[in-house]
This record gives C-alpha cells, sequence and structure tokens, in this order.
DNA sequence: TAGATTGTTAATCGATTAACAATC
DNA sequence: TAGATTGTTAATCGATTAACAATC
C-alpha cells in the first residue's frame, strides 16, 4: 500500500518473474499488455497483478493496459537494476567458479569486483575476467573497496565465521550458497539463502508422491 | 491432514529444512527435543513445527517432545532419501559441471547416471566421475536406461525442446536451471526451477530498500 | 500423581481472488 | 459515447498462531 516500505515479501519475491516476462515481451515487440493477458501467460490471476503492481504505484491506464517496455523499466527501478552494488565472491571452489562466470551480476544491479578463496593453489588465477585473491586480503580489500554484497560459497564450517568478519568489514548483504542457514543470525542484514539440497529434496519428495493426488482422486471418485 | 496426499506446498518446502536441523542435531549427539526448543533452533513457532509434523503422522510423544533420531528417519522416509531415482545431467557447462560435483544427490534420493552435452569438445571427458556423453546419445541411452529425473543447464532458447523430448522419454521431473519457466507447460510432471538470477534480483531489491522500514519507523515515532 | 508436551481444534492473520466504480 | 481495463475495496480462502484437552 505505501508506496515505500511495508510491501510484503510474496509480492517482492514476484517481481524478478514479472521483470523477466515483461522482458521477454519487449524483446517480441509486444507494445501493451492487459492484467488478463499477462495473467494468462504467467499463471497467475489478473487480480493479482494488478494487486501486486499496485503496491508500488499505478503503472497501468484504464481501458488501454500497461506499456510493455514502460512497466519493465518501473519495475527494473523498483528492484535497483540500474544500481552498481559493489560485490566479493568468497569460495572459488567448483559452485563459486560456476557462479562468477554464469551470473550476469551487472543486469540484475550488481557488480562483482574481487573472488576470494582460501586455496594459495587457486588464488592468483583468473575465473570470469577476476584474478582470484588469496581470503588474507579480504581484510585491507574491503576496507579499501567498501563492498557492500557478499556472495558465499563456502563450507557450511566456515559460513558463521567469515559471515560476522564481513559484517564487521561493512558488508550489508547475502547471497549464501553455503549449506549454512544465515538468515538466523542476523537482522537488519538482507539475506538470501540459496538451498540446492533443499530444492532437489523438494523435487525427491514430489517424484515420490506424484501418485498420490490422483489415488486420492480415484477414490473419491469411487465413493 | 491426510496421511498421504493433500499435504500444502509450503509445508513441503519446509521438510528439508527441518531434516537438515535434525540432521544436526543427531551430529550433536541430542537424543530428545521439545517443538518449543527446536522452534526456537529455526526460527519457527511450536505450533507450526506440530502442525507440520501432524500432517504425515503423530512422531512426538506427549511430556516428551520429539526423539531426534527418529524424527530424522521419518521425515526423510517421507522425502524419499532412501531412494536411488535415476537421474541424468544435460549441459555441462559451467553451472552443469558444478551441480554435478558439488551437489550430493545420493543423500538426496537421486543417483546421477550420466551428463549430456552438444558440444563435441566436452562430449569423452569426465566430470564428477560420470564421462560427459554427446547429445545425440541421449534418446537411445533414455530408451535403455529409464532415467525418471532430468537436471537442466542449458540455455533458455533449447529448454523447451529439450524438456519436450525428456518428457517423451519418459522423465517424470525437472530441476530446471535454466532461464525458462518450465512449470507453465507441463501438468503431471514435477518441477522444480531455481531461478538464480530471481534470487538475485531479490537481493538486489532488499539491499535498496533496506532503509524503508526503518524510515517509516522514525515517521510512525514521530507521531 | 504432577509436570510436561504433544495432537488437534478454534481463532487470527495475511494473502489471494472477486467485484465494481472510476476513467481512459 | 461505448467499450475496455484499470485501481481499489470487499469477500474468500488458506496458512499461521493460540489454546487446551489428551496423555505420556
Amino acid at each position: 500500500m505505501a508506496k515505500n516500505g511495508e510491501v510484503s515479501a510474496s509480492v517482492i519475491k514476484r517481481l524478478p518473474r514479472y521483470y523477466r516476462f515483461l522482458g521477454e515481451l519487449m524483446k517480441q515487440g509486444t507494445e501493451r499488455i492487459s492484467s488478463r493477458e499477462l495473467a494468462s501467460l504467467m499463471k497467475l490471476t489478473a487480480s493479482q497483478i494488478r494487486q501486486d503492481l499496485n503496491c508500488f504505484g499505478g503503472f497501468g491506464q484504464q481501458g488501454y493496459g500497461y506499456n510493455v517496455k514502460d512497466l519493465h523499466e518501473q519495475i527494473g527501478k523498483i528492484l535497483g537494476v540500474d544500481k552498481k552494488l559493489s560485490t566479493i565472491l568468497i569460495g572459488a571452489g567448483n559452485l563459486g567458479r560456476a557462479i562468477a562466470s554464469h551470473i550476469n551480476f551487472e543486469t540484475r544491479g550488481c557488480q562483482l569486483i574481487a573472488i576470494f578463496d582460501s586455496n594459495e593453489k587457486i588464488a592468483g588465477k583468473a575465473v570470469a575476467g577476476t584474478t582470484v585473491r588469496h581470503i588474507d586480503e579480504l581484510e585491507f580489500f574491503c576496507r579499501t573497496n567498501k563492498p557492500e554484497v557478499a556472495v558465499l560459497c563456502i563450507p557450511k564450517a566456515n559460513t558463521q565465521a567469515v559471515a560476522e568478519l564481513l559484517v564487521s568489514l561493512g558488508i550489508k548483504a547475502f547471497w549464501n550458497f553455503s549449506h549454512y542457514d544465515l538468515s538466523i543470525d542476523y537482522e537488519d542484514i538482507v539475506v538470501e539463502n540459496v538451498h540446492l539440497g533443499d530444492s532437489l529434496l523438494t523435487l525427491t519428495y514430489g517424484v515420490n508422491h506424484l501418485l498420490d493426488s490422483k489415488e486420492n482422486n480415484d477414490e473419491n471418485d469411487k465413493k
């Protein structure tokens, strides 16, 4: 309801998806879209789309719908894709290197400025155009460059300690790929946990219970 | 409520996290835990934990609480960690290789039996102990080995076509890392989309709006 | 038996959907 | 003006929390 703040987490989590679909539509040359059309495309209700967007302001026009390019730009601004949050990545193992090279940080309001690893052998090598530094340089680097976001691709055991150090060095947000639930320990710090293992387990559950709903329906049919 | 099926998605998504915390407790040698203790550990309410667990049955004991080892095992069984769903991975790029080597499929009810890529240069090389096959072998391999789960680490443009092929070959579930929303096109097929880009954008939003709630609070304080 | 803590029902809260007046 | 579609309020639905009787 408020133009700033107080937007519920469920709405915010849907914003990147809106942004993605509107980007696609833009690429395809679609100029305008109604909430009804967008809803059918995204498998949502038109009500929800209008409700969601109106958390941030009235971007549409009665009788017309929404201008795709305009709405895309507005949501981009709300998310902050025009910003360049200084970002560092800790842990240049398999996953860390993949994240560094696979993710386009720039189009998502971030700028990857350094990568760190504790392994002497990895330090010095280049990943995604950035030379990997040894973890010993972390503190000096942060005091000098004041990064705001840290991507954690480190083992569970180290996460708590590294996060504490980084908070003391001014880091404001963690994109956490470690097996450790970071959200628990810090308020006032933004944490986005990506628990890939949990995601796979959810899938496993789904496969193993795939027939449950069908079986139940069959039972009901008989009654 | 029902012992099988009809458990809401919100409950199911919390199961892997319960499983993870109970595993930790087990490792630390904790024998029993009350819903109140577990709630404070996981930053949930005791009510929610009891409500969630009772979707699957009464695992606790009045006046005592829950036996950690027992509950861990029960949830594991519900998730299906004791299964070995045959799993293939398509796309041995940065991300695909990282997923293959970083994720422990076995402890999550899956078994990675093959990796495929369209790049002739990658085919033949070993990743995570599995030789990468050329995508041309996919159809024959599936008809022979009947994998159930496919991990998609391929570009957006190919996802739809590859998914359709795999469905026709009997794949029942997709762990989808591509930039494409797969859920939209298939019902009856389990899809777990991992949109890393969306996750980063949510973080970006969080950082850029970090002060919003505080500002609002300050305003309210003044009134 | 008394104390603790569950399983479960009832109350509350928030999110989604429906409806409709406002307006382009 | 008539038709379309928004912004917004009201109704519904589902999920979370609170309460408490059952029971170990």
